[in-house]
DNA sequence: GCGCTAAGTTAACGGTGTTCACCCAGGGAG
DNA sequence: CTCCCTGGGTGAACACCGTTAACTTAGCGC
């Protein structure tokens, strides 16, 4: 609740003062900073706009010339890794020909993904959402695309004949996300717990959450 | 980031200002206050330790008198309806003889609770842990009674004969939390996602993760 | 009546997000 | 060449925040 980040010389990096002439780039500038910081504290609220204005070397309402808020700046920095989860996501099922075994890789990849940027996470599924507009629409969402692509790879399971042609794509693509999302934030938020091993957890998840579904009894 | 709960007169309640005499009851009245405030500001750093001084009608630093730190106060406040949360589930699951719904029912209630009460939720099981210690055991901690519970509930499933025999108890309520919790705090966390029904969603959750651990082919 | 202590207060410190008024370099128009 | 105007900032301030130190007061035991 105190511990925040401040102090000289935090950064190494120069303090080059005032960019000139051109565009605004600074806007690119404040991100990457407040990417470096926010990584380096894992917490948002550890970062402050006055922290990110001294690594970027500027003064503190530059940065609202750029981001409307603090709140959009730090969405901002986490929707930008958004692209970056849903390659390695994808990337971790498109490799498998299996469409059981796909999506059990994905659901290996999505953990992982989030355990290891574990502050974006937080940001982009575990934080109150701004409730900006109270119509803001799913499609216009950064990881709309992501569950799609969810969606679209428990349809191929069921298409070839894996899962049973009565299953409910997205109803069933929005529990393994809720599944995979369960164990990656309750593994952030509690991490005293004495968790079994990772993968163990989601194969089991997986295994069992998927078993159901199957057409044969093949009870992997 | 910057609605905070202040203001005059924001709560209607007395100012019945300098309580006397007798021990630290006051304690009890800065619980109550925080939580009444925690669940109208549905979030636990809109509440300030200013504006809960003001409804109790004391001054900011008697609240260090009780609680070492806001966080302190804030997870004082939140483990108190520990107790009411794991009554709700443990009474949800108690009134059912098949173990096997009686599972499913700790889960819809479990949800239920989280869903009903949301910042306390987010307290108790999405916020970044405190890391005082470096070693807390999870003995200590609120939940592992909870937690024992439903360990407990697996293994009369297992001892009924309901689920097969070689089913890890531990490993499979920790799947179990993990995606009950997946659900409750995606909901909480992403209300603009097209959710479908609750009740229909868990059902579905709990439905395949346990038909794969069932000992006959049930298949429910 | 005297002191001691529990219970609270006043005042302040350092930090926060954010805004307002100003400045100033550089480029286009006349 | 000069004027002005506008994008890209700066300095100072506001209204908060959590927290601490020093001081005061109320009531009890002796």
């Amino acid at each position: 609740m105190t511990a925040t980040a401040r102090g000289p010389a935090n950064v190494p990096g120069p303090r080059p003062r005032a960019r000139r002439g051109e565009g605004s780039k600074l806007r690119e500038l404040i991100l990457d900073a407040a990417e470096r910081l926010l990584v380096r504290y894992g917490d948002a609220d550890a970062v402050s706009i006055r922290g990110i204005a001294e690594a970027v070397g500027v003064t503190p309402p530059s940065i609202y010339l750029h981001f409307t808020d603090k709140e959009a700046l730090i969405r901002a920095v986490s929707e930008r890794s958004f692209a970056e989860f849903d390659d390695a996501v994808e990337g971790a099922g498109a490799g498998v020909s299996d469409p059981l075994e796909a999506l059990r890789a994905r659901a290996h990849a999505y953990v992982r993904f989030g355990l290891e940027n574990p502050e974006q996470y937080r940001v982009l599924f575990m934080s109150k959402t701004g409730t900006h507009g109270p119509e803001v629409d799913f499609a216009a969402m950064p990881g709309s695309d992501a569950f799609q692509h969810v969606v679209d790879a428990v349809g191929r399971a069921i298409d070839s004949g894996a899962l049973r042609g009565d299953v409910d794509p997205f109803l069933t693509a929005t529990g393994l996300w809720a599944c995979v999302h369960g164990v990656t934030s309750l593994m952030i938020s509690l991490p005293e717990f004495p968790w079994p091993d990772v993968d163990a957890l989601v194969d089991h998840i997986c295994g069992s959450q998927l078993s159901g579904l199957v057409a044969k009894e093949k009870t992997r």
